[in-house]
DNA sequence: GGTGGCTTGAAACTCGTTCTCAACCCCGGT
DNA sequence: ACCGGGGTTGAGAACGAGTTTCAAGCCACC
């Protein structure tokens, strides 16, 4: 269903990450280098609890400190994009040459799907003007019940506003 | 700046949580509404701790389970809103009678401007429908400088995507 | 006023994330 | 190839928001 991204130069991804550490004198380790290429070479958002499952596949061990640490860098060297689904933790991915984009997820079953508007793109950017604000990023995230989810089951979408001390549990 | 958004009436509201908890059959003790009209009486999107400053110069002890509680009791009566502005904790603030709002996040100071669009509710229903999920909610978030940050501090946007091993804490 | 059952509070607990610090490794210089 | 210094790593402790536990307490209805 939907298309699917344009799929992403990995190879080209780890790449700029080198010269990036190259350009910033920061050493390039092993640990660094199978962090980047786990989230590289995914088209997921990935946990970071999906990123230590990678490597574990992969037999590599590094200390989770360490791949907050990295990840930490990576978003700030600006080749990933962080984001909250609302899960209680935080997801990852490769930003890629894909311009910004916007997601819709499921509630259901937690699928995202991305989408990108030229027109919320100009949207934003004027309202952002209106109220005086110098723009810097924005965040739009659509939940709803995806077209399998709704066909599958077309009940129990959320806890219900109802009976809240009983059996809500 | 910018105008304020129009005053609630917070009287309404506490009234429409008592009826709320008596159609429920839900006991309304001296807690909750004291949480309640902490929460209905403020127009800032209250973080917990917040609201327990605000039971506190009150006199009125409240222990933080029962603050939790209470607000997921608020947010499943539909007469309060549940915000995340990746501060990681989350914000409340009273629905009213406010139709649905976008928020515009100053990243210095903090500040939360409110708006509306009927163009993105519009769109945003045209896109979930395009991909062929039921829409149900969605949250857009415009992080950026606000007027009277751009006059005070041209500088130090955000952590800059360099140096990040050396001064960077 | 009594009684049953939901609510409360304190503390323990969960879990994602960050900090600490000694050992380690990358990398430029030699 | 070897050295040395400084950033990096890993294990575990620490942290903080939020949740759970369970005995004691309070609300509401009779």
């Amino acid at each position: 269903m939907t298309s699917p991204p344009p799929k992403l130069d990995a190879g080209d991804l780890v790449e700029g990450f080198r010269s990036y550490m190259r350009d910033h004198n920061l050493p390039l380790t092993h640990q660094r280098e199978a962090i980047a290429s786990a989230l590289f070479h995914s088209e997921e958002h990935l946990s970071v609890e999906d990123i230590e499952a990678i490597l574990r596949d992969e037999n590599v061990h590094v200390g989770k400190a360490t791949v907050y640490r990295t990840l930490d860098l990576l978003v700030r060297a600006g080749l990933v994009d962080e984001h909250d689904f609302g899960e209680g933790f935080k997801r990852f991915e490769p930003r890629g040459a894909r311009s910004h984009h916007e997601h819709l997820i499921c509630l259901t079953c937690g699928k995202v799907v991305e989408f990108t508007s030229e027109r919320i793109e100009r949207m934003k950017a004027l309202i952002a003007d209106e109220h005086g604000f110098r723009h810097h990023h924005h965040r739009l995230d659509i939940y709803g019940v995806c077209s399998e989810c709704q066909g599958r089951a077309a009940v129990t979408l959320e806890r219900r506003p109802d009976e809240p001390g009983g059996g809500g549990r």
